[in-house]
DNA sequence: TTGTAGGCGTTATCAA
DNA sequence: TTGATAACGCCTACAA
């Protein structure tokens, strides 16, 4: 590979002015310049990574650390998220697993975005000595740390009254795995608004946000006596699974039980019936997330993260 | 940060010696080793990426490159092959859109895997200059150029044949697009079961893989009088469109008309009635294609990828 | 406007 | 078994 050493010598200049003309300074004759870009593009010639970051101490990565390629929210984001940091001169790359922990700690990105439970607190709060931290779904402080969070609770509890108010008075939770923050705001916007209203919590179903299991849970429900009239899931894929299981078992929805979840993944648009969901902006989530790091990794110390857009898509579930 | 020059000064020896240990190389005494590495885990040394990739000349890295990140397969072969590779000590890096030219250009990968049309022939060419190029989805040979694509013909004749064999006659095509080698593929084996039986193309309607063509495609055939009787979506999204389409306009599937689709996405088993597809095991593919790079990366330069298994998954949509 | 030279953090050659 | 030292390719004071 052209080397800017082989662009100066063909160019008939030095290393350094070579280097100008090539990354735009101003100090470079017009013509020098010219011949320089010209030269380098007959070389071929593009930078090297590793010697541009070595020098810069930067890397132009923002990396994204996920708990696997396959969650149905992740693509949202990330398209997002790519959109915006690319206007900007930023490259997103995403990793999962071991590899995360790899690329996390040579400090091959300039900032990352941290979605995966499986990287404990600790290492994090290690790897925001050497860049910004931008933790999601998951309560953290500390310097160089930030946060953001769907505001589970409020938007939860919103919808909840809401639908008390339409007159659901059995109503039951589908949880998502204990540790999960969101899981754990949700149910909180859950029980205030239960209480607020003084409702029972009819009944709390163990669930880990798997289709799977809320497949179990839904052949579990259909067998039971005394059902929930309205029984709201942590997450859509929990949703999902319990609606595939009351139709096999016939059990009507909405008549007979409402099922409602939360995220307005693009399954629940072809379950039959269509799934009511708190569906949030995961793209405009993964734009402000960006346009958070781009003005932060510009020096703008006092930026916020802004708050995703929650919609709640009332389909055929509704009494 | 701490580098390497601090592990070595701490411990007392020099830089290279540091290196040696670093790098578990055998020469270097015991204790010599031991004392290193304890320096290094007080100071919290870890190498710096750049620095090594610049002297080395790789960077353990294995791009994977994709023209977004939601569609519904990525996930499958990206999980996979993520797998495979963290077994032998390599990153997996995904990139979308222009970031991935850049990273692409600089040579942040030692390998990369295509599978994002956007990226020309041309280009991909020469970036297999700089390392290996694995081309998924596209006809493409060159030097350190390889290719791996299911085999659509082949797979799609044989599904085409068992449906004629089962009495469906009013057979029609809903496309991806034209430009699409999966689509020709999928498309040629159509043609060659229907020659071969010399059954005449019923209907040829022109789609693009999305689920919003297929759907308008689902709600104009819903319209027609003369209708076929087998409908074959070149892939999952298109046939859920339709089915979607097809549940709104009442029209009955499988009784009036059977659809199948290609990819066996997890959209299709929640759609009412399941989705009838040939499945492809992404995962495995994306195994398949981790293991040809590594072994490609240690220097076997003979070898080749394997073939991802095809099964039909027969649902509710037969007659 | 251009060139010289030092150094970023490693690895690896060679000598000790 | 260890230590100087020269690269790797690039950027950037500083000097010319």
């Amino acid at each position: 590979m052209a080397t800017i050493k082989d662009v100066a010598k063909k160019a008939g200049v030095s290393i350094s002015t070579a280097s100008y003309a090539l990354n735009n300074q101003p100090n470079v004759h017009v013509k020098t310049r010219e011949r320089i870009l010209q030269v380098a593009k007959e070389l071929n010639y593009y930078p090297n990574a590793s010697a541009r970051n070595l020098k810069t101490k930067k890397t132009g990565n923002v990396g994204f650390f996920i708990y696997g390629f396959d969650g149905p929210i992740f693509g949202d984001i990330l398209e997002g998220a790519n959109n915006e940091l690319q206007k900007e001169g930023y490259n997103i790359i995403v990793s999962s697993g071991k590899s995360s922990s790899v690329i996390l700690m040579e400090r091959q990105v300039d900032a990352a975005i941290i979605f995966d439970s499986n990287l404990s607190d600790e290492i994090l709060v290690k790897y925001a000595n050497s860049f910004p931290v931008i933790v999601l779904d998951r309560d953290l402080r500390g310097k160089n740390v930030y946060k953001s969070q769907v505001d589970n609770n409020e938007i939860v509890k919103k919808f909840i009254l809401d639908m008390i108010r339409d007159g659901y008075r059995k109503i039951a939770y589908l949880s998502g795995p204990q540790n999960s923050p969101s899981n754990t705001g949700r149910y909180k916007g859950f029980k205030e608004a239960l209480n607020q209203t003084k409702t029972e919590e009819f009944k709390f179903y163990d669930g880990d946000f798997t289709i799977s299991r809320g497949y179990e849970i839904g052949k579990q429900i259909a067998k039971e006596v005394n059902k929930p009239d309205f029984l709201f899931c942590a997450n859509d894929e929990s949703a999902v699974g319990v609606l595939q299981a009351f139709k096999e078992e016939g059990v009507n929805v909405p008549s007979e039980i409402a099922v409602a979840g939360f995220d307005g993944i693009m399954l629940g648009d072809f379950t039959i019936p269509k799934l009511t969901t708190i569906a949030i902006d995961y793209r405009e989530w993964g734009m402000q997330i960006a346009s958070f790091i781009t003005s932060l990794l510009e020096g703008n110390n006092d930026c916020q993260i802004g708050q995703p857009p929650a919609i709640v898509k009332f389909k055929e579930t509704t009494k």
